[in-house]
DNA sequence: TTATTGGCCGGATAAATGACTGATATTGAC
DNA sequence: GTCAATATCAGTCATTTATCCGGCCAATAA
């Protein structure tokens, strides 16, 4: 149920990195019978290793050329502050990750926009318009080092 | 080339949830044939607008169960301290993503790892013995509130 | 008008899939 | 060593899928 062996893994290393890949082409890679493959497989997303299948899209080819983060502080009057800034968050589709953090604010913001104007116009309109957000801090990304990498399963 | 209509966004919007979906069932889904769809869908995978597919794993369940961020300030005494940072993070399979922003440091972090444990460990033998990081700050993410949203493509 | 281009459609073929079967290791407990 | 449980394998078969091909239609330009 929650342990995984070397083959698992291999299965969902390459399945990150080609997540069409056929059951066959995915088995003889491994080396063993696409029956076996394929039972695996269905034991890897019935026990949620595998929580589904997406397409890898170029942000910059949509238009979304400015990836920024943002830190956020709360005013922590209001007792459900909290709760309205992550249920806000969910809805905005310029942000694509946002974490409560422990440290020196309280939120960190991932969202890509397509550039400056855009962005200022989702800070005035989306993030300061929230209730309870005292401060932030922004930081463009000048270059994306590194994106999208896999998890490491192996 | 680079034009992209309403149905386009229709198809990637629908993939990057279902990465998996069949031909079929996508261009029913959105009320064309299957060929017209397959074309559209081999265009769009030319031109770039789809870099690939992957499957979403969760972290948790391999045993990934802390994320953090970490901002990174190098010495900017040496001229290739920005090269070698960046080749370094390549190869670190914690390290999830690394972009270089502009602001009050050099770089953001982000890396994936069991507990707090494997990072200070991550920390030591990874980050700071990387020559040219002058300093570092860690935010451990309790609570992740937004994680891979889709991007907004419609 | 005529030709051309691009997008869409439907048919046909070859491949892949999923679901089953039964046989054969391999493993671990007793 | 024996036994049961598990995993793998090969094979079959119906269904679904992807892809190629030719033809259709509308918009555009000559």
């Amino acid at each position: 149920m929650t342990d995984i062996d070397k083959i698992d893994r291999k299965i969902l290393s390459i399945l990150q990195a080609d997540g069409r890949i056929a059951n066959v082409e995915l088995a003889e890679r491994i080396g063993l019978s696409p029956t076996s493959i394929g039972e695996r497989l269905k034991r890897l997303q019935r026990d949620g290793f595998v929580e589904g299948y997406g397409a890898r899209l170029n942000p910059h080819r949509l238009g979304l050329g400015l990836l920024v983060f943002v830190e956020v502080m709360l005013d922590k009057t209001t007792p459900d502050v909290f709760e309205r800034f992550a249920k806000a968050v969910q809805t905005a589709p310029e942000v694509l990750e946002c974490h409560m953090v422990a440290g020196g604010f309280d939120y960190l913001v991932k969202a890509r926009v397509a550039d400056m104007t855009a962005y200022r116009r989702f800070l005035g309109e989306s993030l300061l318009a929230l209730p309870g957000v005292r401060e932030t801090r922004t930081y463009a990304v000048m270059e994306e080092v590194k994106r999208d990498a896999p998890l490491p399963v192996g």
